[in-house]
DNA sequence: TGTACATCAGTGAACGCGCGTTCACTGATGTAC
DNA sequence: TGTACATCAGTGAACGCGCGTTCACTGATGTAC
């Protein structure tokens, strides 16, 4: 086990970072070497599910299956998470972690109407090309056997929703508009974004040309959805 | 087995229909006692197949779990599914089955726009109510861990967007619009069609509140959708 | 700084269990004469 | 219509296997003095 965990140890350095992160929001105090090779080992057991899960869903996925594959003993898992679906909501934050900043780089433009639409399909197709398995694993749990996970993934998005609404009701083009509609356009969005996102999915990395046309399709829907909201209160 | 058998048989009568339409096909040759039975067991395991994924996702469900609903011998299974995924494959063409009569209603009707979108929300929520185990299936196999069967309800909603986009063409709205646009106004449609099931598909039966809720949404993103459509050729 | 004791992440063996698949079988149904 | 043979949906026993969970354990790390 020990050349293991160390051989583990070499493997997983990126992961210092979160380490040191971690650290510091508990005050500065570092961690001790078996905090921070507990903290690995679970971060190896979510990479190797995340790995694991990128042709299986999570309810298929055996607690042995997962431990083998990361080299630790099946009895190991349990220092680390009570059951599969709580590894399950782990997996759901750590996806989202990374989509929320994706969600500030679309914040932090400042532009016109057609650039804001571009940027944000270019923003979903980057996120899904550098987070191909988180995005798949969210993909394939929002509606899949694991209650837990599901009720996580529908949180993070009801958030996701929430925070696009107030975006969009401190946006010159939504005077007039009740508090009501405004969600209702936020959920529209959301719904589509996740939607164009999953069309990502399946660009093969060698294909970057039918992502996009894919990226040119979602465009189009996003103008199209714009459009109507512009004219919301013609009449 | 026998016994069992002919239990089945008389709390599966609502099948009769289906053997007698099959018959018809096969050219009015009614069929055997033998094919009639074996039919019958089919439907009970498809039957059962629809009540225990209710809760679960296809990859988890076990064959000696399915046939022990059923109340057959494991090994009968095999008389009528090579694998679990061919059964997901015949879940897939039954469920999209009933989705047909119900498409076919929504084209029946001939009325005003605003009408057209009550209605589809109305036949969309309608379906739900009485096809709730099938659209949970198909909701939860969209993207779940099943290849054969993610294909096949790929397939089954491609076709769906090539029909309505040919509906969509002989509008008189769609002049000047290019093929491609209309196709992306009927994968966007058909998106947003079935993220409202999915929405339909957490309202209980006893809460007919929240699913007037769910419609006035709907309707509204709808017609919204409708209004961007309508100014899409404006500048 | 050195020593003695406590903690606890990870081990490995053991358990009972239900799984998917195979196979030779049975007996009702179907067919040919 | 009656008889002899063929078909085949469903049986039940058997198989080897990998599963999730438990438990007492080990030994590196942490702590108190």
């Amino acid at each position: 086990m020990f050349t293991d965990t160390s051989t583990l140890a070499w493997r997983k350095s990126a992961n210092d970072c979160l380490l040191d992160d971690v650290s510091h929001i508990l005050g500065d105090r570092p961690l001790g070497a078996r905090q921070a090779q507990k903290l690995r080992t679970r971060q190896a057991l979510l990479d190797a599910g995340l790995r694991l899960l990128e042709h299986q869903s999570l309810s298929s996925l055996g607690l042995r299956e997962l431990t083998r594959e990361v080299g630790v003993a099946p009895a190991g898992f349990y220092r680390h998470f009570r059951d599969m679906s709580d590894l399950g909501v782990a997996l759901v934050e750590e996806s989202f972690g990374s989509l929320r900043e994706m969600v500030r780089a679309i914040r932090g433009e400042q532009a016109k109407a057609d650039e804001v639409i571009d940027g944000t399909v270019e923003v979903i197709a980057r996120y899904v090309r550098e987070h191909r398995p988180h995005f798949r694993f969210i993909a394939r749990e929002r509606y899949g056997g694991v209650q837990p996970v599901r009720e996580a993934i529908a949180d993070e998005l009801r958030l996701f929703a929430e925070e696009l609404a107030s975006d969009l009701a401190a946006q010159p083009e939504s005077e007039g508009w009740s508090p009501q509609d405004i969600r209702m356009l936020a959920d529209l969005y959301v719904d589509h974004m996740v939607m164009i996102a999953i069309a990502f999915l399946d660009v093969s990395p060698e294909d970057p040309g039918s992502e996009e046309e894919i990226a040119n399709i979602a465009r189009r829907q996003l103008r199209l959805i714009r459009l109507g909201r512009s004219h919301w209160l013609d009449d």
